[in-house]
DNA sequence: TTGAAAACCGACTGAGCGCTCAATTGGTTT
DNA sequence: AAACCAATTGAGCGCTCAGTCGGTTTTCAA
């Protein structure tokens, strides 16, 4: 791996853990073994690095999604609901990095004043909430779903699915223990007409 | 005012705003014509100040709720439900700092390490949760309500409003258009059995 | 082999930060 | 009038940090 690499995968772990103000470079630094200079060499100052760390994020959930949906094969618009929303609090258990990063208020702030920040996110958010309006939309046709707004059903879904992942990172109350209670949450809310 | 109040009221609002790290004793200063040591002599330090406004937002919305629940009346637990959750909308609207610093990060870990703010969020949410169960409770003695863990619904149906504030204050997508939604999405999800 | 570009190094800088402290004020008690 | 005290002040201290810079090493095509 790269120096520029092993400074991007470090830098994704550290502003998780600590948020894009706590994060220094100094740590970094020592982190990755490259000197503090070696990092600004690769990336002009501190806001590009995250910029960096975001869009990275951004690819590997698309892209994990992505696989995971051509992969598997769903017999109703309904199960794939309840597959995709497992699957999220899977992957959030399996890479806690990728959205402590998503959940924490850095990348927001940012977003209000840097356009580039902003399309990450909202092509972030917009993939995933795509993939719950399309089962949405699948279960309607073979019935598995009543009848509902797609899109609007789809962002709620996704709201849940991701609200519970956040309390999980809090460490106030157990996700995990709620997993199934989601589940079946979602498919009374999904069944009813 | 007394200078020590206005000093926290202040400071709720930069917090919010900026968070903890952000959010300068400088600025504070300045916002409050008090003079930096004038802050430390009430507070003693940033992370005290910093409790000390967790502990207003505590009260405010425990005390918010409590009152609004006392008030109204309710005609079933799915319709209690219901109105908490727009109530909960409507407040976010309205006192947008106090649940800005409940979704901010500084708090959770400070909690990690510090029982008496671990204590103010678990009483805060915890105060929250139980209305919603208290609603859930109250729905299924009265039928309006069908056969599920109350607790666990109660946490679902405060993760899913909760969600729904924290986006809206992400500006990417807009909670207000999704009130009626969540409303509708909560009704199926209660009456289903 | 060579030399120029790319990659890397780490001591250094200056701004900003939380916090301290000696001094001052104005009101109350003795 | 003297003593006391809580409240207030702001210059300044020690420290951390992102970012710079002059120099060194590595790479690789010619």
């Amino acid at each position: 791996m790269s120096k520029k690499e092993s400074i991007l995968q470090a830098a994704t772990w550290l502003f998780a853990k600590k948020g894009f103000k706590d994060a220094s470079m100094a740590e970094l630094s020592k982190m990755t073994g490259a000197a503090e200079g070696t990092i600004f060499y690769h990336f002009k100052n501190k806001e590009t690095l995250f910029l960096a760390v975001l869009e990275t994020v951004k690819l590997k959930i698309i892209n994990e999604f992505d696989e995971y949906t051509a992969k598997k094969e769903f017999k109703t618009g309904l199960e794939m609901v309840l597959d995709v929303a497992s699957f999220y609090l899977y992957m959030a258990g399996h890479s806690p990095d990728l959205f402590m990063l998503l959940h924490r208020h850095d990348a927001y702030e940012l977003a209000e004043v840097n356009p580039v920040c902003r399309e990450y996110l909202e092509d972030t958010y917009n993939g995933l909430v795509d993939i719950f309006e399309r089962a949405v939309n699948l279960g309607q046709e073979d019935g598995s779903i009543g009848a509902m707004p797609a899109r609007k059903t789809a962002l709620i879904l996704f709201t849940l699915t991701d609200g519970l992942v956040r309390f999980n990172s809090y460490n106030l109350y157990n996700a995990g223990a709620l997993s199934s209670e989601l589940i079946a949450a979602c498919k009374r809310m999904l069944t009813n007409s």
